[in-house]
DNA sequence: CGTGAAAATACTTCCCT
DNA sequence: AGGGAAGTATTTTCACG
């Protein structure tokens, strides 16, 4: 939270990442073992990491499925004028919201959600209708969950001096 | 994965469920002391949890704004015929994707990206223009991302049978 | 920053209820 | 299914390079 030192990672910092992304819940002793380090180094490391607001949390993550929540869908919102659901209603009324993201372009709300049954998604959708226009779509397969953050950028390098300030890499 | 037995959750198993999404890496102790159970007690439930395929796994989740990705946003694609992303290249050609949903609807994928720059996003955007029509929306912020699912459905009842067999459990 | 060693915790297995 | 106790492993602290 504060201004910090701002170190570059190195690639042992990677490997806890990589590996912390993969199994949060390894030890200091295994997790060491696979990045080379005794259990102290690799605790003070994965300390530091935390402390720097590069690892924010650790989370067990559950299957709606087998929870009783089968269908998944996201929900683009278009707030109408002074109903914002940002302002007026706190998404945390809505149990069945998973993840709210504020959009640029012309809807102001992406919400993935996660309910019993369609007839639990269409009542959902009535609920939210007073704060603004919707399209629904359905997740009919989740092809990709979760990839992991591995190394630093992709090549930021190669930005040739332009003079349009948005020209790319 | 197999038939199971699938008994309905008790109160202890959503303690469980809640404590860990919230932190992956509590001790079995810690986690029996919060439920009220012993560690050997905790550990089998968890253990359960995992064969029942409700705790998928464990994940550290990284700021991608402090390892240099300060740009999220999301995708959708209308595949060009022929060129869908899900046959043709699979998404893991591109690194800056960090989820992929196929969709109900007119366009066939949801992509969520964390790139270093505008710029970035813009190659991204280009590299990906072979697999069809794209609409980009940048998040300008993430109200809310990771709810934890707590406790089973908000109330399904209220939904008088119909004999639509479209209409879900 | 890293390590090794010692003290404090935590985990696992086994048996009893 | 859950608890207790014993043996093993892990975490944490600390003195030192």
């Amino acid at each position: 939270m504060t201004l910090r030192s701002e170190k570059p990672l190195d690639s042992t910092d990677w490997k806890i990442l990589r590996e912390l992304q993969r199994d949060a819940r390894l030890s200091f002793n295994e997790l060491g073992r696979r990045v080379g380090l005794s259990s102290p180094s690799t605790a003070e490391r994965v300390r530091r990491l935390e402390e720097a607001g590069i690892l924010t949390d650790y989370g067990a993550r559950v299957e709606p499925t087998r929870v009783g929540l089968p269908v998944q869908a996201f929900i683009q919102l278009r707030c109408a004028p002074g109903m914002c659901l940002f302002k007026t209603g706190s998404a945390e009324q809505f149990p069945e919201v998973l993840e709210m993201y504020k959009l640029s372009g012309n809807h102001c709300a992406l919400l993935k959600v996660a309910v019993s049954s369609l007839p639990h998604l269409e009542a959902l959708n009535e609920r939210l209708g007073r704060y603004g226009e919707q399209i629904t779509n359905i997740i009919t397969s989740n092809v990709l969950t979760h990839r992991i953050i591995d190394q630093e950028q992709p090549e930021m390098d190669a930005h040739p001096p332009t003079n349009q300030s948005w020209n790319v890499q």
